[in-house]
DNA sequence: CACCAGGGTGGTT
DNA sequence: AACCACCATGGT
């Protein structure tokens, strides 16, 4: 399974998805915190209400007592759980002098930095590194896994889906913007019937846009 | 009414 | 290492 034709035959399909329109690098941040296990909108709604407050900034954040924060992001669910992550994260930024810290890191120490706080897992860890640091990262989430294994009728590690991806696009636009479409695809389409969700890669749900030879091409 | 959404953690086997 | 309950709101 080569990402490059993936991305390109999603992209063919689906179009540029624009993802995570936010006015800086915290905001993704806290975001990506906000959506785990939520549907966007309601995230946004967090996210908004943090924005109208003027909090986002890992300071401003921290300055807020839980129950303030508990109640702005309410309508991210989860919510007691997330604002305890918000702070953990905002405090973790806090202790290397702000989002400047972590932009001074490479990606790789990034990444564990991210990991080591308590509610960042792999997958907020990398959307972080992807769409607010613009690393070259790869988000491994279900649908990911999914496509994946309906692809390949294997499965294959996280890590290795990820460096996979990695090695092969190179650049954070396009990691961003392949897991972008994998969600696009993996959501609006044939979400629960097992045979459907290769359709993009076999040609047989395209209408005519791709060809049914531009399969299987290992990397 | 049930089920899901741009997950992660902690506990149990 | 593989499961599993839990978190909790808003939309369909």
């Amino acid at each position: 399974m080569n990402p490059r034709l993936l991305h390109d035959l999603l992209l063919a399909r689906y179009g540029p998805q624009a993802w995570w329109p936010a006015e800086d690098a915290f905001e993704v941040m806290a975001g990506a915190v906000l959506v785990q296990n939520t549907a966007w909108d309601n995230a946004a709604r967090a996210v908004a209400a943090l924005r109208a407050g003027e909090h986002l900034t890992p300071d401003r954040l921290v300055a807020l007592s839980l129950g303030q924060l508990q109640r702005l992001i309410r309508p991210s669910g989860t919510y007691r759980v997330k604002a305890r992550r918000l702070k953990n994260l905002a405090l973790a930024l806090v202790g290397i002098g702000g989002i400047a810290g972590l932009e001074g890191m490479s990606t790789t120490t990034a990444r564990r930095f991210l990991l080591a706080v308590d509610g960042v897992g792999a997958e907020t860890a990398d959307a972080i590194l992807v769409y607010a640091l613009h690393r070259p990262a790869f988000v491994v989430d279900a649908y990911a896994r999914r496509l994946w294994r309906r692809l390949t009728g294997s499965e294959a590690a996280d890590g290795l889906l990820r460096e996979g991806a990695e090695n092969t696009l190179r650049t954070s636009a396009a990691l961003g913007e392949l897991h972008a479409l994998i969600v696009a695809h993996g959501k609006q389409h044939c979400g629960r019937q097992p045979r459907c969700a290769g359709c993009v890669l076999r040609g047989d749900c395209v209408r005519g846009q791709v060809s049914a030879d531009s399969r299987y091409s290992d990397r």
